[in-house]
DNA sequence: TCAAGGTGTAAGCAGGTGCTTACATTAGTA
DNA sequence: TACTAATGTAAGCACCTGCTTACACCTTGA
């Protein structure tokens, strides 16, 4: 309360303004359905500092699609990532700030600054840390496939809202997803070391 | 050869010209990234006409998804669905004509007319099916898993191209996907009858 | 043969879009 | 205080969008 002034005029807070809205705007309608008004009014902010500071409205969405940290990622251990991630996106409530670039990416999938984000994202990240769980030869292509079953839960429960798979239970949803997942993603014993 | 004289003037050819172009092109840039004019350029066809005959850009939608049969499910023996869509999915080449509702849903997700569909097709259709193969109380929340992850593929395999998934061989993906969905969609042993 | 309705065409309208420009106002500094 | 650069504002431009309208043409049937 005491510390911000009222100072009206705040470059890196109107940037942030900007960020922010367009981020819960994008994840919201996807790309298309948000105009420069739209993210502009929400902001606050008159919407020629959106061309200002980012250039474009592509702009503005590739600063989305590069802001988000790796926190999750960084914090667990490799074999609890899918767990943490799942429990995080299948939490009710709205999406956090760190997962709404998640489904900003599922509304926007035809744009093409979607498709390139998740692929140097996603598979820089999560693809990564899974492939290391398993040994099998094409540990990556299983990582993709259990990344793909991340996407397709978001996508039918959150974005094209199916029941039951909506309103479910997280728990019911994780168990069985980690329990299939095992199946794919796990140090087999029947490869004896070659030498 | 003989038989098309070229009428001119036929309602039915330019109807199914309209759907047809829509079709794919919704496929393949999604609802808002196609335009009107689009449609009608790639149907050879003066745009006045999509109006005509499907009333609106949301009408022409409307009339794509209802327009798909469900060959593929009532050919199909229910433990074979799964196997025998993602062996379409899956199979090279262009996104044949029955497939193509099921990407122009993926690359339009943001759109209204696109998840009802898929709640009432896929769900009225696939989930059914599937959900038969467990007596697990929870049966519907594993088909609609099994039909996530198979949006999902799509979705990153497709739609966002990201490697290794996007040119993995068909088989290897089928072995993994169906090795781990045997596990939440199967008859359980450990259910005793309770009667 | 000739009206009449089905079919195709050209032109354009009203509104929305991303983006730009010219200008007003503020904050920091010499 | 006076200057300057950073910040915010209002207005509008050029283009694109879905959709409509008025009209020309073809085909059919009595």
């Amino acid at each position: 309360m005491a510390e911000d002034v009222p100072r009206r005029r705040d470059a890196d807070a109107t940037r942030a303004a900007l960020l922010t809205a367009a981020r819960d705007l994008f994840a919201e309608r996807g790309f298309d359905q948000t105009t420069v008004r739209d993210i502009a009014a929400r902001a606050g902010v008159n919407q020629a500092l959106l061309f200002r500071y980012y250039g474009s409205k592509d702009g503005l969405f590739h600063a989305i699609m590069t802001s988000t940290g790796r926190e999750l990622i960084d914090e667990t251990p490799p074999e609890y990532v899918l767990a943490r991630t799942l429990q995080r996106m299948l939490s009710p409530g709205a999406p956090t700030a760190e997962a709404s670039p998640f489904y900003a990416i599922l509304r926007s999938a035809a744009h093409q600054g979607a498709a390139s984000a998740m692929r140097e994202k996603m598979g820089g990240q999560y693809v990564d840390v899974l492939a290391t769980l398993t040994d099998e030869p094409n540990a990556e292509l299983r990582a993709d496939l259990v990344l793909a079953w991340i996407l397709g839960i978001g996508l039918l429960r959150y974005v094209l809202v199916k029941e039951p798979i909506a309103h479910a239970d997280p728990d019911e949803i994780s168990d069985c997803v980690l329990k299939a997942v095992s199946v794919i993603l796990e140090r087999s014993a029947q490869h004896p070391p070659t030498d």
